[in-house]
DNA sequence: TACCTTATTGATAATAGATATCAATATGAA
DNA sequence: TTCATATTGATATCTATTATCAATAAGGTA
């Protein structure tokens, strides 16, 4: 049950809500849930291929998704914000072009972006800091 | 002058040492050194552009690298391992042809790719578990 | 050399985000 | 209803990392 409401939490979501997010979200009208169920069924539901997951750097939470198809994220490197990024590339250049180590078998790639979002921007210019 | 002894164990790391790993090698010969130091350290150096940062995946340690230049690495998802990975493409066509978020300022990119090391998937052979 | 200021260090505590544990409860088929 | 299985909440624990802070080292200046 606590299963559905974290998918339907993911699914309206806008953007990419992280455990916390979902937590958050689903606790404000379901009080009694715990963030552990929050944390496994996101995982469950990455697993079972319902959800999708945007590539976790280190640093920032982990953030969810309710695409499930390949495609390329911008993140915030002030406030850890993911945006969905549109970029045209035949990604048969990479596996095809890539040469590394002997026998490393590669099951997928993910391009990043890293910037800042245009909040953080403003937040910046506000507090004078954007001439340093 | 921990400083220049951490310097010096990622230099001369065949790979990409985690601080963990420069944290063994210095140790070995210089035992009262602290883990505190080690990761300060690293930060440091990479803070000063004179060691480089595998973009690091959530759920594995954080890499460093005695390459300063921007590159692509693969990671083993089974132990974490990193590889330096070769793969010309031009980076303008990503930055020209990324549209996001309105507002957003692009830094820069990392190209990940993910699979397993030839070492894990012996290993996966051996266990029998490779069929799966 | 003695003095002072700043930087670095080691030890340790604290943190964040996430996972492991486990008894209690829910679910669902027979 | 009964039994097996799955899910849950509460909490402890984990891992990688950063923060704190007193002690020490380094380095410039007089």
């Amino acid at each position: 049950m606590q299963r559905e409401l974290t998918y339907e939490a993911v699914l309206s979501y806008p953007g990419h809500p992280s455990a916390e997010d979902v937590y958050r979200v689903i606790s404000s009208r379901y009080s009694t849930i715990s963030k552990a169920t929050v944390y496994r069924n996101l995982n469950a539901l990455y697993e079972e291929g319902k959800i999708g997951k945007v590539p976790p750097m280190i640093g920032y939470e982990a953030h969810y998704d309710h695409r499930t198809d390949h495609h390329c994220h911008a993140i915030c490197t002030r406030c850890g914000k993911v945006v969905d990024v549109d970029v045209q590339y035949d990604s048969a250049m990479f596996t095809n072009a890539v040469s590394m180590e002997e026998g490393f078998m590669l099951d997928s790639h993910d391009l990043i972006f890293e910037g800042t979002c245009m909040e953080c921007r403003n937040k910046e210019k506000e507090d004078g800091t954007e001439g340093i």
